[in-house]
DNA sequence: TCGATGTGTTCGTCTTGACGAACGACTTCC
DNA sequence: GGAAGTCGTTCGTCAAGACGAACACATCGA
């Protein structure tokens, strides 16, 4: 992540406790029942919430294993325009070969983090992302299906090859439009 | 991720003891000198690399910015170098809901650029790439079709979903096997 | 109204991580 | 040879994290 810009002062604190109540409250649990599962004192929980203390790993591995997050999500959380290339029209640099096309989507601008995901999705209610941290921009490719993806507010119909990036700070949704649906989207943070 | 198989004990300390070493050695340093660098004790960073103890995530943190290495990393252990995640299989970080599944395929090393390329081919000609500069890694998605892709000694064959990633300093090769064959691919450079 | 249960907080105690000095083992160089 | 410089380890001390009980507060039902 993030260590480009170390906060000298050391791990964010505030980090950790907004990740910890945020995964909590996704999850509908109390602060007592977590502490609970993950075998810690809730008032250690508590005080993590709060942003006191600076807890062990193996206080927060359990946590993490607890609240189903990754690791490194409670500790370096994805810091949360819109562009669309259609397939076949891409503009940017392309490399051709006989039988082989390769086109330039998106260049990674400097001191930022790309990490790639691989999104599966069927047809059905939609699904809203709670904005993420300022910074964070989404790169989506569909690869098979249909599927309305970006701004909560004003999505775009993506088919396969299409190309699609927008902010991730503001809420977004992805919702499948058609059975077996699959893309990539890379999170991109500074 | 990880913690899909908790071993219940905790947190890997052997991980983290073996990560410590690792890149402390490979960055040629010695155990006082990143001790100093990252502001602990010595004793202290003695202790973690023969994995007793159980360290804060703030001493963790100093030392994974002093080593330059993604605080995870340490964490969990290190990836193989050609990495294959089968479409539905993604062990890796996992965010679940009812319609809608992403795998983190890939995490982004700290002081890395990664460009995004869609990636359009036909059945034909192996198509093989000359060794890229060292340290570049390629990461492929596949889209549609059907392609083989990998180390140009030993590729892989890619089914939609798929995803491989291989060191791009030695010679690889994407090769369609069926018509229409679509991908992703993300070009990681340091 | 009054208990009963739930929430998250604060407080005293004890355990434990982090520190720094001292240590033995090992090179280098005069 | 031995003085001086590394290397990583061990040990006693102190600060800080983790614990559990007690706490204030809100909600609910008899």
């Amino acid at each position: 992540m993030a260590h480009d810009e170390n906060s000298p002062g050391g791990p964010p604190r505030a980090v950790i406790a907004a990740s910890l109540q945020r995964e909590r409250r996704r999850a509908g649990l109390s602060l007592a029942e977590v502490a609970r599962r993950a075998g810690i004192a809730k008032s250690t929980l508590s005080q993590l919430e709060s942003g006191t203390g600076n807890p062990s790993v193996e206080t927060l591995w359990a946590l993490s294993v607890t609240l189903d997050v990754p690791f490194a999500q409670l500790v370096e959380p994805p810091r949360p325009r819109v562009q669309i290339i259609r397939a076949g029209e891409g503009p940017a640099f392309r490399a051709e070969r006989a039988d082989y096309v390769a086109t330039l989507l998106a260049s990674s601008p400097p001191h930022t983090r790309r990490d790639i995901y691989l999104v599966s999705a069927e047809p059905g209610t939609a699904r809203e992302s709670d904005p993420h941290m300022p910074g964070v921009v989404e790169h989506v490719v569909l690869s098979t299906g249909r599927a309305l993806v970006g701004i909560a507010e004003d999505p775009v119909e993506l088919a396969p090859g299409d190309y699609v990036a927008y902010p991730g700070d503001l809420a977004h949704v992805f919702r499948a439009l058609e059975p077996d649906t699959l893309a990539v989207l890379v999170s991109e943070h500074r």
